[in-house]
Parts: structure tokens; sequence; C-alpha cells
DNA sequence: TCATTTTTTGAATTCTAATTCATTAAATTA
DNA sequence: TAATTTAATGAATTAGAATTCAAAAAATGA
């Protein structure tokens, strides 16, 4: 029981991956209610009833999106905590990958960042719920990485849950802005701005004999 | 012409109030796409034909409330930027403000928050686009702000308009967290938190010999 | 090649909810 | 009070898409 994977199998993944990427761009620029399954499935060269061959509905086919993309992200962050770098490096190097990651996948975090506060399924929704739980799932090894710097003695004394949100939500807004702005400028190049406020803040150092 | 909005007119302001109310609890609830007129209708006790006397329709509804509220808080921050405060202090005495206005207006600040993000109709729709007109506006605000703490030396030199964005981010990320979280305490009580991180950081001053 | 199975198709169906509007009720005024 | 104007009502209409499904096309393999 090897290749029992194949060809047909291997065939229908394409597919299934070439509806997801023409759902991502509707999407992206016209949110879930203002896409349509006719939309997406001109796009993607299928006729309307086939994206139901690779999908539930269209629920199914927009979480499934969110779903691949979070598991995609989150793997490459996992692995950058299984290396062993200082607490501040560490919180560095996971910015970087995560700045890069959005950079690459635009159209899909103007679709992520929309979702994340969607009240409207977090609640009775089953797969609405999952985003939400994923990120808090985050938050939490986030603040992992945070408590390590702190028993260090690399971070001040402060819940490590806090910290975790306070950084994301410097993180969050440059991307917001970013994905907002016409101007494409690069968003990695943010990163020094985000550390230095993040790390030890505006004030200005003059005033501190 | 003193009080030609008298009588008739009151009571039909009135009554708007009661339907936006309603629609304030549904909506946040529910989210624009869960909830229906006819239970903004019952909600209100009114008939659900009756809701069109008072609005042009549902986003009509919708974005009514977003006005209103945002104008209220605008004001708010307006007469407190009238003050002549040294920056830090007024950085401070806005962030009160605000977290203190959002604890007053949960339900509100549900809807508010999932809006900001929303693609969906910032594009094309004139109603949805004010929004985050609005949102760049008060950033705009505030990184005029900022500027005047960095020439007046008690801000590090760094581009005034990032720092506002650092700033929103943070209080962002609490708020979407107090909202989110069941457990109710008091937002305002994160207030020390949000400044210690925002304008000295998260780095231990141990360290800094 | 041709019968059989699998996949695709998009028009027809169904569902949901916003909006309308003829009817009824309330308020105003003479 | 009765006529008239104004407002409220909710059932009926309409609109917009998601989903279904019978027919057509493609792939398979004998």
């Amino acid at each position: 029981m090897n290749q029992r994977i194949s060809r047909k199998r291997k065939e229908f993944l394409t597919r299934r991956g070439d509806i997801l990427s023409a759902a991502e761009k509707v999407f992206a620029a016209k949110g879930f209610y203002g896409s349509t399954m006719d939309e997406i499935a001109k796009r993607a060269e299928f006729g309307t009833g086939s994206l139901y061959k690779y999908f539930r509905g269209k629920k199914d086919l927009y979480f499934s999106l969110i779903d691949e993309k979070v598991g995609e992200i989150t793997r490459l962050v996992k692995a950058e905590l299984d290396k062993d770098l200082p607490p501040i490096e560490r919180i560095e190097s996971i910015l970087h990958l995560q700045l890069s990651f959005i950079q690459r996948n635009r159209d899909f975090f103007k679709i992520y960042i929309s979702e994340r506060n969607r009240f409207e399924w977090t609640i009775k929704d089953e797969l609405g719920k999952g985003v939400h739980e994923k990120f808090m799932t985050y938050i939490d090894s986030l603040g992992e990485v945070m408590r390590q710097g702190i028993e260090g003695g690399q971070l001040k004394e402060m819940d490590p849950r806090d910290m975790a949100h306070g950084f994301v939500g410097i993180v969050n807004s440059f991307v917001f802005e970013w994905i907002m702005s016409p101007r494409a400028y690069s968003l990695v190049s943010k990163r020094p701005t985000i550390t230095n406020i993040f790390f030890d803040g505006v004030r200005s150092q003059k005033t501190r004999r």
C-alpha cells in the first residue's frame, strides 16, 4: 500500500488546487458574500456544478482555503520554534518568517485578516470556529516564547500572554496597512520598525539620563 | 426658525434611535449577513416595512449605526486633542478615553472591529468606503500627536505614522481579545500594560546597564 | 472501435431574505 | 366627531445565488 494515491487521485488534487487558487483571487477581491460560485467556476475554467465534486459547498471551499494556508504558515513557524535560538532572536526570526510569508500571499491575507474578526459564524458554525481557535493556539505558543524570554531575563516581567498580544497587535497593524495600501512597498522592510517599537518602545532615550 | 425641529421630528428621531439600538444588538450577535430585517424589526417592536420609513435599506441602517458611534468617539477624541497637554500624557488620556468608550459600547465594537477590515464593500460601495476613510483620518491625527512628541524630544525619532500604527495595533489587539473573551474583565485595566509596551517596550532593563 | 463507466456541465430548482405596497390604524384638524 | 392626512403593517413580490440533476462529454478498457 504505497502508491494508492496515484494518477486519478493526483489529478483530482491538482484540479482541486486549481479551484482553490481561483477562489483565492475571487474571495480576496470581493469577500465571501460578494463572491459567487459562478464566478469562481468561470475563473477556474470549470462548470458551476463541478465545484461541488471537489467541495461540499461554498463555505467548505472558503474554509478549505483558509485551512490550507494557515497549515502552511503554522508548519513554518513550528519549524522555526524547533531551532534553538535565544528568545529575542527567535522572535525576530518568527517575525521575518511571517512578514515574508504574508508578502508572498497577499491575496490570501486579504481574506484571512477580514476573517479573523468575523463573528458571524465564529459562534455557531463548525467551520468558522476553527479560524479563531487556530489563532488562539498561535497566541499560546507565542506566549510560551515570551515566557522563556522573561525567565531568561531578556524580557521584562509581564504577563507573557499580554506580551504576545502586544506583539501580534503591532504586526497586524503593519500588515493591515500594507494590504490596504495601493503603493506596493516591501512589508519585510517594516521589520526593524516593528522590533524597535516592540522591544524598546517609542519613548526617547535622551530623556532617560 | 428656531424649533422647526419639534415634536413630530423629535419623535421620528427617537424611533429611529430605537431601531438603531435594536439593530446594534442583532448585528453584534450575528453580523451583517446573519441578521435579518425581520429580526431587527421584531426586536425594535416595529413591522418589517416600517424600518424602510427610517432607513433606505439594510446597508443604510448598518452604516448609520457605525457613523453615529464613530462620530461620537471622534468628537470625544477631538475634544481631548484640544486640551493642551504634554504629548505623552495626551496619548495616555486618549487611550483612556477610548478604552472606556469601548468598554461602554461593547456591542458596537463587536460590529466595528469586524467591519474595519472588510474588503467586500470597501471597494465599490459608497457607504462602506467611509468606514476605512474615517479610520485613516484617525490615524492621521494620531500621527500628528506623535510628531509633536518627537519634535518635543519626548518620543524617539521615527516615522510618526509608523508610530501611530504601532499604537493602534497594540490597542486593537487588547480590545479584540477583550471582546472575544467570555470572562468579563475590565478593558480599562489594560491601560498600564498598553502604555508600558508602547512607550518602553518589552526588553528587560536589567540587561542595559 | 464501441459499450460502459466516470466526470463535467449549466439550466432549472430551491431557498432565503430584502424590499414593496395595498390595506389598516393612528393622528391631526376643522 | 368626522374627514383627511400621515404612519405602520406584514403578506406578497422580487431578486439573487447556492445547489441539484438530467443530459452530454470524456475517459476507460475489452
